[in-house]
DNA sequence: AGAATCACG
DNA sequence: ACGTACGTGATTCTG
């Protein structure tokens, strides 16, 4: 029989998680009396992912007692300094002990222990009696307990991502084990308890010197052998602090606890006093969660929520039923079972018309001329969940959808995107609305993915998420005007996905024959290559295998391991470029990896979605991206080769619809440092562009000080060309000079100069991460918006990734609002003009057409002159544009 | 399912 | 003293 399970949480800091991690929801969860309960309720989130998880027999959560404990007899300053509890969490602490008592949790505290201190006293009467024990923390101390028996699962962003601490994952994080882990910590003290530890040393000369002796006791038995230095000296200066920090980080695994292993069974849940409880605290969700009578639970994490919906089933027979007069607000709902929805099987459909809600199962019906029409009257307003989606969805069906004005989708998408989900369940509980079911629940997953049989469970599902679009449609209206993104919204991105439907829809033709022509060169190409691979290795083994390639570089042939990776050594491209001349496998391996990729992802991959119509339709996801980029998925066309002559070749698969048109290429030039020098209003970047040099030429001419553009030679260029993108970037001297290979003194320097030749760039960096810090969030030209959480961040690299964010999100976002202008206008060119040329791909800052031979000379001319006047900046925007019969020549 | 690698802007 | 460019997606291997 498997070992019984013990859970023990540390009750405190994971509250303390609980309770920042909805920091920012603070004033939003409160009950009717005013008390908050972020920290209540992400706890009881927490404890259901937990309690699911481990499935325990015996669970305790232990809580700190009083401010004094043992540790400050030893140490006065024992976590000194630290900031106090805000008033607004220890408010909710007895309401969570309360809740734990009526789920059948115990909980224990203990005079002058901390709540690290009596779990690490039952996790080891755990271990002694035979239970597997897991312990749930915030507090990266704990992991000091991990072992054979007890793994530690510390919580890693907010509180419901976890990270498990066995001690091989110790070794790993820290190198040293568990126990080793108290040692390392005295040597390097611990801040946020307030103590110090061994003068300059940190985290990584701790585990090395660990490591080394295996503990503080026996560094400084044979601290005399060790020669002099400067860590020496501090090692022996520090010794008191040392021995004092080992007392302070050993948990104290035998406190005189009170109770017992059997006192922590898990007892019965009290459904009366949960009910009451949830009552009290408004918690609606939980309350849905129990059954009615309340006296059974269903299982941990369903959400059932049993909204009976009132609807009528529409039938051949009754659409007579339906009336929509002018001015009715239509909420419409297409389901279509999986991502795909250009194969997705359809599950039904259903509107919402003047307080009635219409549906079936049946979308065949919607091809009646009475609801074609409600579908295709542009007059005739309809609410979605998903425009493109849907809109997609409806031509196959023959139906020509317009008339979409909301889409719910889009709308949460541009308020927040920090959860990018675009299942509508989630969406809704971002707002507070717990009735939708989530598809995966409805439909399940993988191989057993279905449409419910069930009438109830599909129309159920289908009518609360029609309710749910027009329940919070006045929400998420309010919140876009609150950000100032009603135009963003209705101007931008509800026009951009009816674009994007019909670029999806149209697809661009690609010649399988090409591609399988290719697919025989390389695989020859590969068949040698290989076969060179295994003579010089002298064996036979997995090319695309970076362990057994790690095997046979660096053990078998002893060359030098440059760089390693979690799980062993690292064998990307950079580090093979530089072992590339030790030896000629090197360059073999390079050219097999490179050729592999191709044939593998774009010959094969591309070959495998081909539609039966001979072209490709990809699926541009609209509300993915942290910046407003799209993305492009099925396959995806923004990443087809384009630096290398071989993976170039792909690109003559993709062809015009006509045999004897054209695919034409346009392209922003430079559109990201124009965007900089727009919004930095950068005089001298300014000049440049105006003037219409060479921008990386001039910006080397700048930084190595040379009178004329003339003087630059092709390094310089390249140079500067590297600090361009390292600026839009929010270059560090580390990065740039491992992008070019050069000191970071060298580089310090280039971004020296740099800065005082656009010193306005400079400033630009600084407001736009003080702009950041203020409001929370980055913003582009057209007010998109990027949270960035992370900039108040304590730990440095946290911190430093937002701060290079909020400087690079305004500058990428405002490229890619400025594109999505571009191809609303250019869409609406297109049919104004009655052209025949699709608009079939983007890629960021370039749109490629497919254009019939006698269109051509028009394309030419209006796609740049589109582009060029999306927006009206400071300075100008330039498109660059090329065309042939096929994506390979059109450059 | 996650890590490693590499394709693009 | 710290570790480091910004966005993405697909394939392959591996536990």
């Amino acid at each position: 029989m498997a070992n019984q399970k013990l859970l023990l949480i540390d009750g405190n800091s994971v509250a303390f998680r609980a309770f920042y991690a909805l920091y920012r929801q603070l004033e939003n969860f409160r009950n009717p009396e005013g008390l908050h309960t972020n920290a209540i309720y992400t706890f009881k989130n927490m404890l259901d992912v937990v309690l699911n998880n481990v499935q325990p027999d015996h669970v305790l959560v232990a809580f700190d007692a009083g401010k004094t404990t043992f540790r400050n007899k030893m140490y006065a300053d024992y976590k000194g300094g630290r900031q106090k509890t805000p008033g607004e969490l220890s408010e909710q602490l007895p309401y969570v002990q309360e809740l734990l008592h009526d789920l059948g949790i115990s909980t224990y505290e203990l005079e002058n222990y901390e709540a690290d201190d009596i779990i690490g006293t039952f996790a080891k009467i755990g271990e002694k009696n035979g239970f597997d024990v897991t312990v749930v923390t915030g507090d990266k101390d704990l992991t000091q307990l991990a072992s054979e028996h007890t793994t530690v699962m510390v919580t890693k962003s907010g509180v419901m991502n976890l990270e498990s601490y066995t001690p091989e994952h110790m070794k790993e994080v820290n190198g040293v084990t568990p126990t080793e882990f108290i040692d390392m910590k005295a040597l390097m003290g611990d801040n946020s308890d307030n103590y110090p530890g061994v003068t300059k040393v940190g985290p990584k000369k701790a585990s090395q010197l660990i490591q080394e002796y295996g503990s503080v006791e026996n560094l400084y038995d044979h601290i005399d052998d060790m020669k002099a230095s400067k860590l020496k000296e501090n090692l022996l200066n520090d010794k008191d602090k040392a021995l004092l920090g080992k007392k302070l980080a050993t948990i104290n695994c035998d406190t005189p606890v009170t109770i017992g292993i059997d006192d922590i069974k898990r007892r019965p849940v009290d459904y009366q006093k949960l009910r009451r409880f949830y009552e009290k605290m408004n918690f609606r969700k939980f309350l849905s969660e129990l059954t009615p009578d309340g006296d059974s639970s269903k299982n941990e994490t369903s959400q059932d929520s049993h909204v009976k919906m009132e609807y009528t089933e529409l039938t051949k027979n009754n659409l007579a039923k339906i009336t929509v007069n002018e001015g009715d607000e239509v909420i419409f709902y297409l389901g279509m079972l999986g991502p795909n929805y250009h194969l997705a099987e359809f599950v039904g459909f259903a509107f919402k018309i003047s307080k009635q809600i219409f549906l079936s199962r049946d979308v065949t019906l919607l091809q009646d001329a009475k609801l074609k029409q409600i579908l295709e009257n542009k007059k005739i307003s309809k609410d979605v969940f998903d425009l493109k989606r849907t809109t997609v969805g409806l031509n196959r069906l023959g139906i020509h959808a317009h008339g979409i004005e909301y889409d719910m989708l889009l709308a949460s998408y541009l308020i927040n995107n920090e959860n990018n989900s675009d299942d509508m369940a989630e969406v809704c509980r971002m707002y507070g609305n717990d009735t939708v079911r989530s598809d995966l629940d409805v439909y399940g997953k993988g191989k057993s993915e279905k449409i419910p049989t069930d009438d109830d469970v599909l129309y159920n599902h289908l009518a609360t998420k029609v309710e749910a679009i027009e329940t919070l449609k006045e929400t998420l209206l309010a919140k876009l005007k609150e950000h100032e993104q009603d135009d963003l919204f209705a101007s931008i991105e509800i026009p951009v996905a009816r674009v994007l439907a019909i670029m999806e829809i149209n697809g661009i033709k690609v010649q399988a024959d090409t591609l399988t022509e290719l697919q025989d060169e390389f695989a020859v190409e590969l068949k040698k290559m290989e076969k060179q691979i295994y003579d010089e290795a002298g064996e036979e083994f997995n090319i695309n295998s970076p362990k057994q390639l790690g095997h046979i570089l660096f053990e078998k042939m002893g060359l030098k391991p440059i760089k390693k990776t979690k799980t062993g050594y690292s064998t990307s491209v950079d580090v093979l470029n530089q072992l590339k001349d030790e030896n000629p496998i090197i360059g073999q391996i390079l050219s097999y990896r490179q050729i592999a990729k191709i044939q593998s992802t774009y010959v094969n991959g591309l070959l495998d979605v081909i539609q039966k119509d001979g072209r490709v339709h990809t699926r541009y996801l609209q509300t993915l991206t942290a910046t407003g980029r799209l993305s492009s998925v099925d396959p995806n066309l923004q990443n087809i080769p384009t630096r290398t002559e071989e993976g170039k070749q792909i690109r003559k698969a993709f062809v015009p619809s006509e045999p004897d048109g054209y695919i034409f290429s346009c392209d922003y030039s430079q559109i990201e440092l124009r965007v900089l020098a727009q919004v930095s209003g950068d005089e001298q970047m300014q000049e440049a562009f105006r003037t219409g040099y060479d921008i990386h030429a001039h910006t080397a001419m700048k930084i190595f000080h040379l009178k004329s553009t003339d003087d630059v030679t092709p390094l310089m260029r390249r140079r500067a060309k590297a600090v361009n993108f390292g600026i839009v970037y929010g270059i560090s001297d580390y990065g740039l000079s491992k992008n070019l290979n050069i000191s970071r003194k060298q580089a310090k320097e280039f971004i020296d100069n740099y800065f005082e030749q656009y010193p306005q760039i400079r400033e630009y960096m600084d407001k736009a991460v003080k702009f950041a810090r203020e409001k929370g969030y980055a913003e582009t030209i057209m007010h998109r918006r990027r949270y960035l959480p992370d900039i108040h961040a304590k730990n440095y690299n946290v911190r430093s990734f937002a701060e290079r964010t909020a400087i690079n999100s305004p500058i990428q976002g405002s490229a890619a609002d400025i594109i999505k202008i571009a191809m609303i206008n250019m869409q609406k060119k297109l049919n104004d003009l009655h052209l025949k040329t699709k608009m079939v791909v983007q890629v960021h800052d370039e749109l490629i057409f497919d254009v019939p031979k006698d269109e051509i000379e028009t394309i030419k001319k209006i796609v740049p002159e589109v582009m060029q006047s999306a927006v009206t900046l400071d300075i100008p925007l330039v498109a660059d544009s090329g065309y042939g019969h096929n994506w390979f020549d059109a450059k």
